[in-house]
DNA sequence: GCCTACACACTGGCATGCTAGTTGAATGCA
DNA sequence: TGCATTCAACTAGCATGCCAGTGTGTAGGC
């Protein structure tokens, strides 16, 4: 007995498969972006078996843009495809994580200091505008609204430097860790200590100051691998690796 | 008039797929190899067609593994494909370049730290060892020979830490910026700085000062990102950006 | 002679049928 | 009853046929 092997119902979402080109997007890019939204939000929670026949029932479409978009969230490492047997979500170890986050310290720690050098006018502009949201979602204790915030305070400024090639990168890692994100219970004071976080990174970039820029990015992301390492070693079974055999 | 689309003899290539469990490997898995290994060799110059009926007509296998392999190519980004037009390799911008370059100064400078840090009884030895081949290969004039060694010596320190996703990353990087190395013509004495940076980041490690890695390999992989540059505006035909249109 | 419009050949996207390999269960034997 | 063997159902990999969209070459009109 491996899993339910159930699939849940799936809705077909309009995203486009990032990484390519913004054509109108195939058949593949739908479901692809389908079963990763599926995923990423815990639907298909990791180990679960991917049913591809229903997946063409529901989707209303052939084998073919299925195989090739498990085939693309395979090749993602999102889901693990045993040659004759199967497809499954793929599993999520605590090793994984700290290595994603490691990554992500030191990609965002240059990317803000970058962004410190580059003198960009927009950006510090945008980037207070996100932290005044994020001081209203954390007054009004809204931690969805909080967490999107979050993600597009770093993304702006990926984005802002035209790094399009790091933002796929780090997208990628953001991808994997959003399960996991999905799991654990963000401790009370977390958004407020990450807001001050992003305050201090933005302070840093209109600064003009790389230095403090990238230090301030990277002791944020050191304090959330903290709170991820912390989390999980309160609930260690959620991370048990290699179960699956 | 696009292109030659004569596409060269193309060989089996025996590696999987990186990124996917060493299974046997599907006849998909062969032709990504293939296709890839002529991509990065220059056989398959940027901007090429690849035309994918020659494909399986030399390799003796039918359009489906080719379209997979083509598939995963391009979400590489190692080519790009226009939907009812053709598939392409992707052209090299400079500005790819001095991204790719920047990505790699920050996730090798911390890894370096990293292993510093980490305190790797047979790393030390591993590095070492390199280091008195890459001294031979340049006392050899062997560049072939030194640039692989250069290649293994930064994979020595990610491999040691056991990062697969970083090291998954690092080689992609690699791959992309490998066509453009195989482009340029290194300037005389690049070989010694090199080995002198690469001995410097050894040095740092084996002296378990990660603040001094960091700073080595940083340093390192400016020097390198300079010499691209100073390439690319000497040859600034070979980094003509979009002209396919 | 030049510009336009049409048709053809080529491409990738997709559907479907087939094959080989794995899994787990059912069955026969000890 | 417990174990080994066989078999049936499922999976992914692959081949092939078809369709729609694009680019180009050509022929016709101005």
């Amino acid at each position: 007995m491996r899993d339910t092997g159930v699939s849940p119902a799936l809705a077909l979402t309009a995203a486009s498969a990032p990484g390519l080109d913004a054509r109108r997007p195939s058949k593949a890019d739908q479901v692809y972006a389908s079963v990763k939204e599926a995923i990423l939000s815990g639907l298909l929670p990791p180990g679960s078996a991917i049913d591809k026949a229903a997946l063409c029932d529901q989707l209303g479409m052939s084998r073919f843009p299925v195989g090739i978009a498990v085939g693309r969230l395979a090749f993602e490492k999102l889901v693990v495809v045993e040659p004759q047997h199967g497809s499954f979500v793929s599993r999520i170890s605590l090793g994984d994580v700290r290595e994603f986050m490691l990554i992500r310290r030191a990609l965002e720690g240059d990317l803000a200091a970058e962004a410190a050098k580059a003198r960009l006018p927009g950006l510090d502009m945008e980037l207070a505008r996100s932290l005044r949201y994020q001081a209203t979602a954390v007054e009004a204790a809204d931690h969805a609204g909080f967490y999107r915030l979050d993600v597009g305070f770093h993304r702006l400024i990926v984005q802002a430097l035209g790094l399009t090639h790091a933002a796929d990168m780090l997208e990628r890692l953001l991808s994997h860790l959003e399960r996991v994100r999905r799991l654990l219970t963000t401790p009370p004071g977390h958004a407020g200590r990450t807001l001050e976080d992003h305050r201090a990174i933005a302070d840093a970039i209109a600064a003009r100051d790389p230095g403090m820029a990238a230090l301030a990015a990277r002791a944020h992301l050191e304090r959330t691998t903290a709170m991820f390492a912390s989390f999980a070693q309160q609930n260690p079974t959620l991370f048990a690796e290699a179960d699956h055999a």
